[in-house]
DNA sequence: CATAAATTTGCCTATTTGGCCAAATTTGCA
DNA sequence: TGCAAATTTGGCCAAATAGGCAAATTTATG
């Protein structure tokens, strides 16, 4: 029972990081190798290798080597419906203009198109 | 678009820990005061107090003060589906007895029931 | 008003995480 | 064989996180 806890958080925790969603978010679309990766995130190839270890750790995305490159899945599918509903979730947070920290005054919710511009929760949190 | 992604990661890192998925797991049922949610975690009540701003300053979850107590709710409801797939993930893994961080060789992916004893991901891990 | 109960906040310490650099490893190819 | 490219691993440091205790805050009640 415990050890249920765990395995999920384990899970969150994998993907509890910019970069890593990043990786995750184009490995939506297909393979790629970390050559591809790096250049995505942007940051040192070496840190890219350790959150994608960290991905593969914890089952979300496997690999395989071809040559000298390896190239990384996704292996959890399920992720992109949770990514959708988490985008919605902030849309509506944006568009309601209702701060979660505040309390109450949270009525209807009608659904909402989701645009990146829409991704504001910095500006909305640095209120408080 | 960078903030994109950064919202969705403060969601997965506010999941990332097993007591806060505990707390999650609880608010599933319903509402909960900090009391007793203090006695299922069993820390002090200081840290429990401080799990649920966290989880409650990503919006995952709400809470309302009545009297001296102060209950917390869920309101990121689609967590619960997301958990479902984590669930069958980790139990898949299990009956397959494949461990993710070998490669290749997973071929069906039968569906399966889930139980709370098949949650031995520590112990296929500990291999390594 | 004074006290008690529930909760949050501040502070401190130990642990974990993230990121870069350099070194090691693996594979293809001349 | 020996070099080059792709990737991983180890070491190091700075920053973030977790957890407990004590103090502060809020609300009910005698």
């Amino acid at each position: 029972m415990r050890n249920k806890h765990e395995f999920r958080s384990k899970i969150f925790k994998a993907l509890g990081h910019p970069s890593r969603i990043l990786l995750v978010d184009a490995l939506l679309e297909g393979e790629r190798c970390v050559c591809e990766l790096r250049e995505l995130v942007g940051a040192d190839i070496s840190t890219v290798s350790k959150h994608l270890s960290l991905l593969k750790e914890a089952g979300i995305v496997g690999c395989e080597k071809r040559g000298t490159n390896v190239y990384y899945t996704l292996r959890m599918e399920c992720v992109k419906g949770f990514l959708t509903c988490v985008d919605r979730f902030n849309a509506r947070r944006v568009e309601e203009h209702v701060c979660v920290l505040c309390e109450g005054a949270r009525s209807q919710r009608p659904e909402v198109r989701i645009q990146d511009s829409e991704f504001r929760s910095q500006e909305l949190e640095a209120r408080h």
